[in-house]
DNA sequence: ATCACACATGGGAGCGCTCCCACCCTACCC
DNA sequence: GGGTAGGGTGGGAGCGCTCCCATGTGTGAT
């Protein structure tokens, strides 16, 4: 009676001894089963496996990882301090397509704050300690150390974004470049002749790729291109209104503008409308991020659409791919990965 | 030369019996020093620290959380398959709060999908082998098993947003009631005399007082409450235009509307304009959640601010306060919380 | 000087698992 | 028929830590 069940009540979990007496074989054998381990005739593996569920088993993973020296788990370091971070829809998205990935796994998600510089310390510290079997960094800075000792201390990692042409490390962008361009070429397709940009924070490399792009389009197309129509923000709102202030005070022909981020972008809608100049019929705007705000902002913001659940995804099958090779003994045989992912041009009534 | 470096290479992990010779002490005042007992002498504290710091000694968790049977660790449980939850900025504003709680503790976070059926056995399994200390549960739905599973595990957990009036877990809320009453009392005060509502998923808890105070508002300041200004929606976008166009049909002489979040609030504008009703002129608008598309709507929309990163750590602070009580002996003395959180009326053009 | 007791300390005994070696048995070969 | 693989299996030896008991060592009371 009830002898089957799954368990009782909080009491005490059954232990791999036990699964082990009640099928009647060994540990040795019963850790195989648990872990898949093709050495075990398919009358035992049965008999194991009824007694894992009869007695609703579940390993351990303290005890897992303290004797097989991993954790089955991979952190993710959340660059805290940066509000922007949490303001943009960036984080959700990328953990959602991290989640995504992970679920096809039994890896866990482990979420870390590398805030300060006492989060960032304790960090490495934690990190060195092998808590988790693998590392992906999002949003992080040209001149951020934790990169480097990941590389150092051997463990996996992968970057979202890479901090310059030849990232060290793995990792996974969006075309920027492309994205860029394919805004620029689309004002420039309808007719706009004088498109300024407000890029963003230029130690990003992301933000770097975009101005290159705007500046490849402008050229490509035959048309110079003019200092003064580039103004710098730092992807925030407010710093999108003071570019805007800015470029309108030097160049006030101006037909066109595109922003390296659509909260830049917002920033310098409010200072157009402020002044008077209607979106489009005076001036055209594109954002980058095709965030929320972009389907809601007065006009619909045109915008370059980053697959950011898609490159959690990606990022993660990297990680794991990575983690993987690792395993063996330390000897990686796979090429650092980069990969580059498609942008697409949402276009909306603003443009 | 070097010796005292803070390790080297990625090598071997200093141990606690490493730092215990090194100190010349035994293991057992090693581990009382980490962990801060007070039965260990001034001077023998400070050698034992001199050797931790230049071993630069880091704990092994999981030994620790083998030996200790607590892994110093809680779960945020995130019910994946409602893509609503990472669409809005909630779950970024819950997590950000977790973290900003989490980083005065050594306490990690570990980030569990409950997707499907499956996920959500796995899940089940997972959190009775006992690999995290606590659980935040966020965004549950009436009917969801998890909750009672936890209580019958004897786990500490909190939810968000409580399920009913007697919520059998500790829970942390907003005060929807209070915030639906002065969205319309508001609307009231601004003149307007047939105001409508738009509920979100009445099975949600948090909807539900939304709607109770929508009624309580009228009611108190003398108006009937008519059935025919209430529709259903069901918190998105698609769904505030359903019933927005339900309500014009019934009532085209409604004068404003009071929607039970931001995003209906933004389908609901859509619908208005489309037949030409302008806003605020013609129909005041009120939201509910003060999400960025709020500021960023055309008008810029007033609705009501919940506290969510408040929430977010004020569910850990009380999981904390949970896990410290259930320590000692598993003898309970906490009274089981119900929080309720104060929200604000964010006015803004469309009302 | 003697006893008692508190406090500081060392180290054995696990926690539950994986790894690996030794063992056994059953073919299969010469 | 004896020898030899090799697959299948059992179980010892840890992984690094905490817990707890036994053992000092010093203090004050008698």
């Amino acid at each position: 009676m009830g002898s089957g069940q799954p368990r009782g009540r909080g009491g005490a979990r059954p232990t791999l001894e036990q699964v082990a007496a009640r099928a009647g074989v060994g540990r040795g054998t019963v850790s195989r089963v648990i872990n898949g381990s093709p050495r075990v005739s398919e009358h035992t593996r049965a008999a194991v496996e009824e007694a894992v569920a009869e007695l609703g088993y579940v390993p351990n993973t303290a005890a897992r990882a303290l004797a097989a020296n991993r954790t089955d788990s991979i952190a993710v370091v959340v660059p805290e301090p940066e509000s922007r971070f949490f303001a943009e829809p960036y984080f959700s998205d990328i953990i959602h397509g991290v989640g995504a990935a992970l679920a096809e796994t039994d890896m866990q998600l482990l979420l870390t704050f590398a805030g300060g510089d006492r989060e960032r310390r304790s960090l490495a510290q934690y990190l060195s300690a092998h808590r988790v079997d693998g590392v992906l960094l999002v949003s992080v800075h040209a001149d951020d150390p934790l990169p480097d000792l990941l590389r150092q201390l051997g463990i996996p990692a992968v970057i979202s974004g890479r901090r310059s042409a030849d990232e060290p490390l793995a990792s996974v962008d969006s075309d920027n470049f492309a994205g860029a361009r394919a805004a620029v070429g689309h004002l420039l397709d309808r007719g706009r002749r004088t498109i300024a940009t407000i890029t963003g924070r230029l130690d990003v490399y992301g933000a770097q790729r975009r101005l290159d792009g705007y500046r490849d389009a402008l050229t490509e197309a035959g048309h110079p291109v003019e200092e003064s129509l580039i103004a710098r923000g730092d992807f925030t709102e407010d710093g999108g209104r003071r570019a805007m202030t800015e470029l309108l005070a030097r160049r006030p022909d101006l037909d066109a503008v595109f922003a390296g981020s659509d909260v830049m972008a917002a920033g310098a809608r409010q200072v157009l409308r402020e002044v008077g100049r209607r979106i489009p019929d005076d001036v055209a705007l594109v954002g980058f991020d095709d965030s929320a705000i972009a389907r809601h902002m007065d006009p619909p913001l045109t915008s370059v659409r980053q697959p950011i659940t898609e490159m959690g995804r990606t990022m993660t099958d990297v990680l794991l791919a990575e983690i993987a090779d690792t395993r063996p003994a330390g000897t990686r045989h796979l090429a650092r990965q980069q990969i580059v992912l498609p942008t697409e041009l949402v276009c909306r009534a603003s443009s």
